[in-house]
Formats: structure tokens, C-alpha cells, sequence
RNA sequence: GCUUCUUUAGCUCAGUUGGUUAGAGCGGCGGACUGUUAAUCCGUAGGUCCUUGGUUCGAGCCCAAGAAGAAGCGCCA
């Protein structure tokens, strides 16, 4: 018989009719009511077993997350936590399971715990709602550019490029570890290498971009990024997933303009199309929540956060504005911020903080940093002083977009690049880009687990990505 | 990389001033149960107290080193 799939059968509720549905088993009641989920959505069917129909060898195969398939009757539900039931004429054991040595249980367990049994963790509630909405925030992604005309990039992986500024590499090579073949003066002879020179992980495909922009206007690139940083927070991943979008003749407005409708699309999209998994989520951090001080509770329920973020705009300041805020504050009055903020210094996570979870209580775009703070490639002010930067700030995870207009004047961008070290032998294409039909343009870079994180309300970033690789961790 | 905290049963944890045989809840296993919703009830097994070294008559507890994990910071997305 051909296997229904759960979340079709709750929704169409074929009450009389007789169907076939597969699934892994999330609890065994009384032994009659088996809850079973088969993934494609956040709900259970409860199947009745009728213990005089079916063996006692199947009925003790029938153990948490051990899969089935059950056959019978769609008929409405006595029990009162659901509409509808499957009365079991057969059911079949897919694949059992050994409960005395399968280390999940139905109980509350730890997300660490949980982390180091990874190939296990989809099958929870809370992780297959997060994996459930990971992927609805990358299709969302998808859709959002191609409905507005933008062309889905890919960019390098593996990467010639050094100077990309944006963090420690990891080496990517095929030379004999131990024995590296050697120059005359005694260094490795990358010239023997298999690209004939060093080559990198990419750590972003910001420069590869704004080739595509100069000659279709508007990209994307969606690809995984890999920075060599020994970070060690609930931030950092080693190995995680980037959004970047370029636009030919934007400045950093319709740069701002662009990442602000761009994040509320995304957290709209989930809003709309998996409040069950949603409002899951946001019960489990309220009860987890009851256990802690107000103090440190979220101001909102997840739900309410993201209806908020979604229908207020984005707070906009410059830099400047920023300090000025943040030197009249109490907190940095009493002294208690560990860090100075003077202007030309960068802003510390606790004075991010503070703007965002204080002082605007949303969303914050801080645009206009000091050039000395900034990367080679963003575009300088009238004023001399400052870049056209723009780093859009979340309550809770800090940065999640950092942008700028690039600077497209030929000029300007090596007299920059002179003063930053950057050898212009190395980007000499993308001194090309200026010198050939060169145009105003602009982008940024999101963090597609930090908006994961932001929506699920998960307090880890590895707890938003299937397999994380972290310092010292590549399991799986 | 820095600071702080944690490590005791399968999981989550308690463990008094250093003192005889290390506990609980949940889970597992055995049994009961035809309307359960984290089902419930009865019974039962289960321990390298992270590792190594030290102090002591005696260490889960004190000291030192190491390992693993977490939180915060720095770097950033």
C-alpha cells in the first residue's frame, strides 16, 4: 500500500479511508498509542494498536525511535489531543532498536550531550524543528533574490587569493606533510603543489562577487566559508554558511535598505510557514526560562520577537552617533564598561549591547566606521575620516550583516590598499574591475546560522548546523 | 588565545567537617494495564566518582598537573 505521509494526512484528515503511514516512534503509551513522526512536520499521528490483531514480538519491537509502518483506518480521535487516529490493522517493524544500548532517551537531554550523538539528534523535537526551519530560512533566502532578480553565484571554494582580509585561512594542499618537497633555500616549494601555489579555503566570496555584479548587476552567493580563527564562543563556527549579495550602482543606503527588507523577508517566511515548530521552540525556552532570574529572560517570547523585529524598522546611526550614545550612558558613566569607547576605537560587543538591548531595544545599523577599523575595499567618505561600512546588530548574537559600498574609484582603492599592506599584485583583477567599466556598488555578508539562531532562539550556533566544526571538533 | 565554571549510574543531578556498604529522579530491564498525551503502578539491575601524581591512618571531598565540556571576552558572520 502506498505510504501517506503524516503531515498530508493531518492536514486532509481522510476520515473512513485506509492508509499506510512509516515513521520513526516518539512515545509507546499503555502499549495501544504509538506517537509517530515521520519528519515532514512538526506533528504526530497517534496509531492505535489493537493488542488482539497484532504479535506480542511486534508489539515489544515497538521502542522509542525504532521506525514502523502501520496500516488501518483513519477515524476520528476519542482522546482529547487530537482530531484524528489511525486504528492499526498491521504494523510492521522497519528497523527496531536496541533500547539498552541506543543512547537517546524521552527525557530532556542536554544539547552538549546531544551534540557529541549528532547522527541521533534529528530525530527530537527541538532539533528537527531547527533543522525544519534551517531549511525553510535557505529556501527563503533563494526565493527572495530570484523574486527580485538576482543571480545565484558560486563562487570558489578553494581560493589563490591571499588577501582577502577577513581571517585566518586553513591550507588547503596535496604535498606530503611529512616530507614537503623544498626550494634551494630550503622553504616548501609550492610551485609543486597541486594549483602550482598555495591555496586556501575561501573565507568569503565578497571579491568573486563583485565580478558577477559587474556584468549581471545583481548576485548572490550562498556557500560555506571557512575561517582558521581559534574562536571559542556560541557565535564561532569554523565551518558555517554565507550570504552575499552584490549590487551594481548601489550605495550604502540601498545597501542598508536591501539587508533590512532581506532579513525581515526571512523571518517573515518562517512566521508564515512553520508557526508549530516555532511555537514549539518558544514553549521550550519559556519553561527552560521559569528556572532563571527575570533579569535574564528574553524580554519576549520568540514569536513576539520576531513579529517585532519584522514590523519596526531598523534603527539607523552613524558611528559617530554611536559613541556619542555610548559616552552618555550610565552604564559607561558609573564605569561600568570594561572596554574605553573613544572615537576611533572599535565597539565592543558589551557597547553593541548596550545599543541594541538598552538604549533602541531593537535592531541597530551602525554605518560610517573609522577607515582604520575597516577593510581595504570599503568606500571612503567625503569627510576623509570614515568608510561607507554599515554592520546591522541583533539583541543576543551581536553582528549578523557586516557591509560597506565598495570602493569602485581605481585611485582611491590602491592608495588604500598601499596603506593597508595589501599587495596589489595579487588583486590585480580586481583593480581590473575599476579600470574596465567600473561602477558604484555595494554588498554585504550574513551569517546564515546567526539568523538560524536568531530565529529558532537556539542559545548555540552549533546546536543551528547539522555538523559543527569548532576548534579541536570535526566529528561526523 | 585569555578569564571563570563544570566533570559522580545510560541521562539530569545531590553528596554534610576528609570517616564504615556513594544516593535520587528519569531512562533500561521484568511484570500489571483496552483511551494514553512526558501515561501510570509494582519490582529490579546498573558506578574506573574524568586521568595521573601527591597530602593523610583514611580522599568523591584537600593540593598539583593534564584532559574534556560550557559561559563570557577577543577575532568576526
Amino acid at each position: 500500500m502506498k505510504r501517506t505521509e503524516i503531515a498530508t494526512l493531518l492536514q486532509n484528515k481522510p476520515v473512513g479511508e485506509k492508509v499506510t503511514v512509516k515513521g520513526w516512534v516518539r512515545a509507546f503509551r499503555s502499549n495501544r498509542f504509538i506517537a509517530l513522526n515521520d519528519g515532514t512536520g512538526f506533528n504526530n499521528v497517534q496509531c492505535v494498536v489493537d493488542f488482539e490483531k497484532t504479535p506480542e514480538e511486534v508489539i515489544k519491537q515497538i521502542g522509542f525511535h525504532a521506525c514502523v509502518a502501520v496500516t488501518g483506518e483513519v477515524v476520528e480521535s476519542q482522546g482529547a489531543g487530537q482530531d484524528i487516529e489511525i486504528l492499526a490493522d498491521t504494523v510492521e517493524i522497519l528497523g527496531g532498536t536496541d533500547l539498552e544500548k541506543y543512547p537517546l532517551q524521552p527525557k530532556k537531554m542536554s544539547h552538549e550531550f546531544l551534540r557529541e550523538k549528532a547522527h541521533f539528534r534529528m530525530r527530537t523535537q527541538t532539533f528537527s524543528s531547527v533543522f525544519r526551519i534551517r531549511h525553510a530560512v535557505a529556501f527563503a533566502v533563494n526565493k527572495y533574490f530570484n523574486d527580485r532578480g538576482f543571480y545565484y553565484m558560486h563562487t570558489p571554494i578553494i581560493t589563490g587569493s591571499d588577501a582577502e582580509g577577513a581571517g585566518e585561512m586553513f591550507r588547503v594542499t596535496t604535498l606530503n606533510d611529512a616530507k614537503p618537497p623544498l626550494t634551494e633555500d630550503g622553504k616548501v616549494d609550492y610551485k609543486q603543489d597541486f594549483f602550482g601555489k598555495p591555496t586556501n579555503m575561501t573565507v568569503s566570496g565578497q571579491l568573486q562577487a563583485e565580478i558577477g555584479a559587474m556584468a549581471l548587476g545583481k548576485v548572490y552567493t550562498f556557500g560555506p566559508t571557512f575561517r582558521a580563527e581559534n574562536s571559542n564562543t556560541s557565535r564561532h563556527l569554523a565551518e558555517f554558511w554565507m550570504i552575499e549579495p552584490e549590487i551594481a550602482f548601489g550605495d550604502i543606503n540601498d545597501d542598508m535598505d536591501l539587508a533590512e527588507d532581506f532579513i525581515k523577508y526571512l523571518i517573515s517566511y518562517v512566521l508564515e510557514n512553520y508557526p508549530d515548530d516555532l511555537q514549539f521552540l518558544e514553549e521550550r525556552i519559556t519553561k527552560l526560562e521559569r528556572n532563571l532570574p527575570t533579569a535574564d529572560r528574553r524580554p519576549m517570547p520568540l514569536t513576539e520577537t520576531l513579529r517585532f523585529v519584522v514590523d519596526n524598522d531598523f534603527e539607523r546611526i552613524t558611528y559617530t552617533e554611536a559613541v556619542r550614545h555610548i559616552q552618555n550612558s550610565k552604564p559607561y558613566k558609573k564605569g561600568k564598561f570594561e572596554f574605553p569607547v573613544e572615537w576611533g576605537t572599535d565597539l565592543a560587543a558589551e557597547h553593541e549591547r548596550y545599543l541594541v538591548e538598552k538604549k533602541f531595544k531593537k535592531p541597530v545599523i551602525v554605518v560610517d566606521y573609522p577607515k582604520d577599523i575597516k577593510a581595504f575595499y570599503m568606500r571612503m567618505n567625503d569627510d576623509g575620516k570614515t568608510v561607507a561600512a554599515m554592520d546591522v546588530l541583533f539583541p543576543g548574537i551581536g553582528e549578523v550583516i557586516g557591509g560597506s559600498q565598495r570602493e569602485e574609484r581605481l585611485d582611491m582603492l590602491k592608495k588604500r590598499m598601499a596603506e593597508m599592506d595589501v599587495p596589489e599584485h595579487e588583486l590585480d583583477w580586481y583593480l581590473d574591475l575599476r579600470r574596465f567599466g567600473g561602477c558604484p556598488h555595494a554588498g554585504f555578508g550574513l551569517g546564515f546560522e546567526r539568523i538560524v539562531q536568531f530565529i529558532t532562539g537556539m542559545s548555540n550556533i552549533r546546536d543551528v548546523i547539522p555538523f559543527p566544526r569548532t576548534p579541536g571538533n570535526a566529528e561526523f
